[in-house]
DNA sequence: TGACTATATGATTATGTGGTTATATAGAGA
DNA sequence: TCTCTATATAACCACATAATCATATAGTCA
């Protein structure tokens, strides 16, 4: 049953997926779009990262629907296109707490 | 709301987990594991790649603590030491299925 | 001990990509 | 039109790392 959760046909496309969220700064831009949507501007500040990085970035993310844009007036505004990332990411702080727990546990316990 | 899914302190540990998972043959291997134990020299047969390259990344999956290692007799036997990285690939499933969705449905809806 | 099997590891190469810089595009307002 | 602001993009560099090859380590059995 496990078997269900990875066939090789979208292997690449999950891998895919992974390694587009294994970017700090990625990660960053869309916790702040956790917040609504926002201007490359906005998240430009608030990352302290350079436009042009940022633009890329969110280029990339655009390009694998994980964000989606809008163009209104001289700004474009993007927004997070499918929540469930939030859910993998609370999942691997879960997985990564745990882990941390475990280590605590080995250092006072044996 | 939202904020407390990814802060600054595990951003890089969570973006690590990500990056961990965004290769190919490693979520083989970890599918491969879902249905128990393996030994190298299985894992090797079951994904088409060669000891040494499947013992690399076996290391990498251990160092961050995905899998887990016990040793009997000449072999190695590894095995998932999170489940949870199952839900994230089935999230991420979901996420590129509704994906495939949407272009199906801009194709035929306009 | 020696032969065999299983696994790990070091060295090397090739490739992908994150970050930077400079520049292009495009809309708003005068 | 010109200027300013916002965003995107192209060229480049630097670094990380996946894959390969060769070799080392370690356990089993005779």
């Amino acid at each position: 049953m496990a078997k269900t959760a990875l066939n090789p046909q979208n292997l690449d496309s999950v891998a895919t997926r992974f390694r587009i969220l294994g970017v700090p700064l990625r990660l960053q831009i869309l916790n702040e779009l956790a917040n609504g949507e926002r201007t490359v501007t906005h998240l430009v500040e608030a990352t302290g990262s350079t436009q042009p990085n940022v633009s890329k970035h969110l280029s990339t993310l655009l390009a694998h629907r994980l964000v989606k844009r809008e163009k209104r007036g001289n700004s474009a505004f993007y927004s997070v296109s499918d929540p469930a990332v939030f859910k993998l990411c609370e999942i691997v702080c879960g997985n990564i707490e745990r882990a941390l727990e475990e280590e605590r546990a080995a250092f006072t316990g044996g």
